[in-house]
DNA sequence: GAATAAGTAAAACGATCGTTTTACATCTTC
DNA sequence: GAAGATGTAAAACGATCGTTTTACTTATTC
């Protein structure tokens, strides 16, 4: 298993279970496996680290959103939660433990939240055959309660 | 306004826009508008001051979910997420970014975990006239989501 | 087989954290 | 008007944070 990923896979966790905050390099080194300085040399800072974790996440969420029915939508939604757990959107939890501060961080926040906004809306095109805003936005407030 | 209210409220939101462990005490005292050791005298610690934000925060929250209706709670949902911004659950968050490894704060998220998972079985048993676990499960999983 | 790259272990960095303490001001209240 | 709360301002506490550095080991490679 590559290094990169094998801290990325780590990082993840950590910070889904303990917060982002709450995760010290400490515990995610000894998680990773690996030194301090190896953890810098690829990651580059705590910061950076977040952001490669938020990206792969966004990845593997998004797959699993790829349905072609509201009702699929939500069905792979509970899906979802089943399997990681109920602890909260790790985006928006990224977003609010660095108080939209840290640029990059926000920029793949307000990323993740486009595209799944986007996705929404495709649905809702399909299956209704218009576009609906304002549906689309109350799906997608519903997806973050 | 008391002081003890004062902190609260003050405490709420900055937790809520910067996180339990991205507000520091410096932060809380200056939007309190008092000194430390006045807040300490008064809140005993961060983790003691989290419940009560978190107790505080329940009350409000299912003041808003006296609902009859499958419909109306979640439109009640929707207003809630419309006023208070779309940031995460404050609860879901206080147990990530504390590990669960506090207990007062582990209680105060399971109660209010259960106190609303009761309402929504609640609602559903009236709706349906019978009880129904399995969808009270799904829409609380929907809730949080 | 010397050189280069890439790893570990651990000490050290300044900064910041939650919390306590010291010293002093301002009220009530008997 | 002395006493006793109750407040502020600010220094100090040890602990921990994210990050860098030092010293050393281990592979790969020309």
């Amino acid at each position: 298993m590559d290094i990169t990923t094998r801290l990325t896979v780590a990082a993840e966790q950590l910070f889904d279970r303990h917060g982002y905050m709450g995760t010290g390099m400490d515990l995610l080194t000894a998680a990773a496996g690996m030194s301090s300085r190896t953890l810098y040399k690829h990651a580059g800072s705590k910061a950076q680290l977040m952001v490669r974790v938020l990206a792969e996440r966004d990845r593997r969420f998004m797959a699993r959103m790829k349905v072609e029915s509201v009702d699929a939508l939500f069905a792979a939604l509970a899906d979802w939660i089943r399997s990681e757990g109920m602890r909260g959107c790790l985006f928006l939890r990224a977003l609010a433990e660095t108080g939209g501060d840290i640029p990059e961080i926000y920029e793949a926040v307000a990323a993740h939240k486009a595209a799944l906004r986007q996705r929404i809306g495709d649905i809702v095109s399909a299956e209704l055959g218009h576009a609906d805003p304002a549906l689309a936005d109350q799906l997608l407030i519903l997806f973050e309660g």
